[in-house]
DNA sequence: GATGAATGAGTTTTCATTCAT
DNA sequence: TATGAATGAAAACTCATTCAT
């Protein structure tokens, strides 16, 4: 029929929130006017209101849907394994799957937050599931981190370093460097027995 | 004799290139016209565009200057130790107090990079430093990463824990809990014997 | 059974009607959105050209309403007394009491109509009402009023002091002086003998 | 040269101030685009904001220039006459005139602040100098008005009727007729001796 | 040089009206 | 009949940059 010009609000909103997403991955906030994130997300401009109170209103939408999805992939990397190093070696590796590709989208929005709501409400959550890790870690007598919260802390901002923009183009290479250096920089901090 | 309306070239670059950093601080680069760097910097209008080319050629003055103070710092704490250990452990506590003061503004120029000159030209400098320091401190002997280039990015961007955004409102404690945490952390990622 | 959804059209048509002038006395015509009219009135948005033909048409239906209003209670005042120098006190006295209720609303609906439709057809109701008690009282020997009708036009007009916002926070003192100043201005406008 | 792209402050706002005051009056306050004011005014539309916040800070400026106004000339024609009645027939005849150039946009003006800012504040400027003139006349023994003050704010409003919309398409003869009606109405309300 | 008024394209936002369901 | 999502033209406002003085 190809008539649908009504959606289910909830697709319509995902579609918008996507549409967001993308352009502001690939061009910025400031750089991205609303119409295009309209158009993206194929609907006339005047819809946007209908589910988002101004531009500003769809950006504050948006990290929480992500952090919430970084820290349920490492959980649910983590809870796949009953070895607590090959745990954490999970948390390592999706961490660094997810900054491939979303990271940039994440620092946006992070850095957007910070001039407007304040304080960065969503990176705990991530650090939490990493802290969480560490503790029970321990607890299994497994890891030896001295003060496993601020660890948790230290090791969820080092994963900025997976941003590809980190080391120009190192190519594969670089990639796979990275990924053992984190790996190994990781089971240090955890102190893995 | 109400001159003085005259300034030294590299004063009046130097007092636009200040308010530029001061409101892109504490307003987002987007959110600051750049009228209000002017009057800010107590210049007309006009007269921006006898520095600058545009607002755009500021921001890519201000990145190097950080990245350099803050190469620098470290650098020269560093020298200023014998130890290897306390080396270590004076570039964590140089860079703990550069994030208080600059991070943030480190970070907006940062992501602006990202979505306009392509790749981060200024954070390898850093970087940099601290790779010097574990290779250098690896080959005395002092400590054993595996990676030290990698590892001196991981180190790197996990300093962004330093941001007081990072844990809410912690206060005094909790911020002494993360130097020492952090310590700890370099010095488990450095293999410090 | 949740239905009653549907309303007769006569009820409908009023809640429209109430809601459309409760909101253009509180925020004025162009700051009313049809949909606050409609959500006021309880009825979906779409209802709404069901029973006019635009937002222009609501207005339109406005004015008579009032109009004849206002001139009916001032008729049944007048002729609810003999005397004819009570008869324009009553006119008065009804009046102030209108104006205090509705004026606003009188005074929107006139203002939109000049721009509109040109010229206000629904003054001349009241207006010649007044004419009539003016005329009629004349020709029963009580008054003397040179121009009847203009003289009533000028009545009219001037019962304007009457809205509140002419005198400030005068309170019910400045009430009760207005009240009796008017009714000595009119009397002495009608020329009673 | 007609260069002149430049113009003096106080005459670009002037000349904003005199292109809305003529738009406002002739399609009301919501149907007056800024771009039309402008167009008007010979400038573009962003310069409009160099000289007002808003298009409502527009608005603002227009009530006081014409209470002002207004209160002035009758104040002048007042003054320019010795013997009371006629500076009494002199305030209506300049009201007169007044009102048949300026009325609507007193009206328009009188009523978008209605909404806005609550109180009217710039009606009693000329309600104040009609109640000087029966104070004063009062008390030279040529008047006889009990209360003066209201009776001035009665005679203020009933000079609406001066606005060519309240009778119709009289022409000429309906003027003249009001004009008499209205001295003999203001004469009798004073109480002229 | 220095100045700040001028410029106008570009953005966000609003809302009356339509229309598929 | 009833509904509220859809539509897009139109409006207000911003601001980097230019340029006459």
């Amino acid at each position: 029929m190809r008539r649908a010009r009504t959606k289910p609000a909830g697709e319509r909103r995902a579609d918008l929130l996507a549409a967001g997403r993308a352009l502001f991955l690939a061009k910025g906030i400031a750089a991205t006017p609303l119409e295009d994130i309209t158009s993206t997300a194929g609907c006339p401009k005047g819809l946007f209101y209908l589910y988002f109170r101004s531009k500003e209103d769809l950006l504050l939408g948006l990290p929480d849907e992500f952090s919430a999805e970084f820290a349920g992939r490492i959980r649910g990397a983590v809870a796949a394994e009953a070895d607590w190093t090959i745990r954490l070696g999970a948390c390592v590796r999706v961490s660094f799957e997810y900054y491939r590709d979303l990271l940039d989208l994440h620092e946006i929005l992070f850095h957007h937050a910070v001039h407007d709501a304040g304080q960065h409400r969503h990176e705990p959550l991530v650090a939490g599931v990493i802290a969480d890790l560490l503790t029970e870690g321990a607890a299994a007598g497994a890891f030896d981190a001295a003060d496993p919260k601020m660890t948790a802390v230290l090791c969820y901002t080092s994963m900025r370093a997976f941003d590809p923009g980190f080391h120009g183009g190192g190519g594969e290479l670089a990639d796979e460097r990275l990924r053992r250096a984190a790996q190994e920089f990781f089971r240090r901090s955890a102190g893995v027995r």
